[in-house]
DNA sequence: ACGTAGCACTCCTATATGCTGAGTGCTAAG
DNA sequence: CTTAGCACTCAGCATATAGGAGTGCTACGT
């Protein structure tokens, strides 16, 4: 029931659509797309695709738009997979070429790269900072009377400049942070309860202690690590979907809740590239929309995962292929 | 030819104005404000305001809007100086309360804070980071083959993690670094190009001084520090005034334009709080705006600068006292 | 049995038209 | 100087109408 012939009006009527953001007729199909048929012939396939779940009318009289499931076929067996131009694919290498490890620049740069075709509004969520395992916690004088204090883990660094007490020896406080370091050392960042410290660090100062405190609840808290990135809500705004105020408006109200985008990102489950069409997403604000989701893992354990966002008319075959090259730089780079 | 009367029917208009987003008329204004005159006499005052370029039409047959200068002229003389409420007091008073010294998280907060009352779109600039003066340049080992650079200025703290070539020995490199801090420290970091630091690290191995290098370039390139920060566009772009997507899209135009922003701030010169109304300001796409700059000075030089975007039919008053409290509070922490 | 031309029908969109209500400006009277 | 009254203006809304793109169905040809 499905012969090559509607497989491929159903290719035509997605590329179109997608193309053009205009519910495609009949005859323009015909026209344009040398098929060999007429439009009545276009017509009577595009009911059989329409009686198939594939396709839908937005009203009586309009042409025809693919439905949830016409793009998911059209992405799963029609779709011509797309290669990236040389010079994106370069640009993607590069960016991980260099000796920065940090999970907190990666991501910013992998961010900015995957929006920057213009095309998708991207997420990013990295891991987790509380997963983290400490690896050293300083203190860097930096002029009388203020310091750094400086917390490392496996996969970022934070910082904090504080200003000191007057009567505090640097030094003195410095030797401290230097053992309770070398004792802590090991701990995910989640062990670091203010009631473990304070029976490691009996002998610190109660100000700095606070402080110290301070410094590791706000490592802890959702702060920039735990947060959910976009970029290039331009991108996604200007889109062709968003012409009534309306509408603006619901996108806006989405993009600014930032909890739905965290699910939005994080119910994709496992390692590598997936697309997720329109009602296939848990989340009903998310209903119109696709989205393409990267999840990159060390050690067994999710690390960073990132989202191309559009409406469901996007384009796929450049969104996948443009994911699964950052895919695999990136898993590369960090494993 | 201001009498009190007028001046009492300005001030009546802009606040009814400030609270509905409607065009002011006479009858209405007679009703609800009690002047003791009839809507006719109302009407001859509105008449000669808008001779005198206080208040606008939009059309024949509509009512009455405050002109810019009938905004400024309420702004100057008119208009009741709010005082804040107790807690919003308290909470910018206890923000500043904390050990920590360190530009990027005040700002950040300081941010957060001017955006959370709901009625603001908030916008940040730090100080150049470029003017910054090298305190430190510290190498932290993380473990086996990683290290994090971390760079100390007077008021920002830049890390970075990067992976070392297998070949180096790490605490050969930290007391390279540790001397090569040592004279490189005064410096502003402007000064710290390529050639000076090549002078002056000749011992270190190549890999890591380019690393090096570009660390320090990327804390000279506009970065996070030199970045506009811009919160709560919520707030600014559920106003009734960008109820059609015709405003909704040149509104986030505007915001996504993150130069226009930045000159926005910037264009106001001097320390403590002002404001721009309207026309007043030089950028064309934002003589609809006004804007409540706060400019935060230090050793005489500017520091860092605030402004609280709204359109012109904003709540002067509160913004006013907000920005100046948060002006004080601040400069008081800084300096 | 399949493809095609033709045609009636549907329904969105744009444009024109009329109506309403809020508001103004002016005049004349208190 | 103030006010009541009135004619006038005009945006906004609703209704009506025409146009156009597209569909589905039928009948006919190969």
């Amino acid at each position: 029931m499905l012969d090559v012939r509607k497989l491929l009006v159903l290719r035509a009527i997605v590329e179109d659509y997608v193309a053009s953001a205009e519910p495609i007729g009949s005859r323009t199909l015909a026209r344009t797309h040398n098929l060999g048929v007429s439009s009545a012939t276009i017509r009577n396939e595009m009911a059989d695709l329409e009686a198939l779940g594939l396709l839908d009318k937005p009203h009586t009289s309009a042409g025809r738009v693919p439905s949830d499931r016409g793009y998911r076929l059209y992405v799963d067996r029609l779709m011509e997979p797309a290669t990236l131009a040389e010079s994106d694919f370069q640009q993607i290498r590069g960016l991980y070429l260099s000796r920065v490890r940090e999970m907190e620049y990666l991501i910013a740069q992998t961010v900015r790269l995957l929006s920057s075709t213009g095309d998708f509004m991207t997420l990013a969520v990295g891991p987790e900072p509380r997963r983290a395992t400490l690896m050293r916690l300083e203190a860097v004088p930096v002029e009388e009377g203020r310091m750094a204090l400086v917390l490392v883990t496996d996969y970022y660094v934070q910082h904090r400049l504080i200003e000191l007490p007057e009567d505090l020896d640097p030094e003195n406080l410095r030797l401290t942070l230097r053992e309770l370091s070398e004792r802590l050392r090991g701990l995910t960042i989640e062990k670091l309860t203010r009631s473990v410290l304070e029976t490691v660090a009996r002998e610190v100062r109660r100000e700095i202690y606070d402080e110290l405190v301070d410094f590791v609840e706000e490592c802890l808290t959702p702060g920039d690590g735990d947060r959910v990135r976009i970029s290039g809500t331009g991108n996604f705004l200007s889109q062709p979907e968003f012409r009534e105020a309306e509408q603006i408006r619901a996108a806006i109200q989405l993009i600014e809740q930032e909890s739905v985008l965290g699910h939005l990102l994080r119910d994709a489950s496992g390692a590598g590239v997936q697309v997720r069409i329109g009602q296939e997403n848990p989340l009903p604000p998310a209903r119109d929309l696709s989205i393409v989701t990267i999840g990159i893992e060390r050690g067994g354990e999710m690390f960073a995962r990132f989202g191309l966002v559009a409406p469901k008319r996007m384009d796929y075959a450049k969104a996948l292929a443009l994911a699964q090259q950052v895919f695999e730089a990136l898993d590369e780079a960090i494993n």
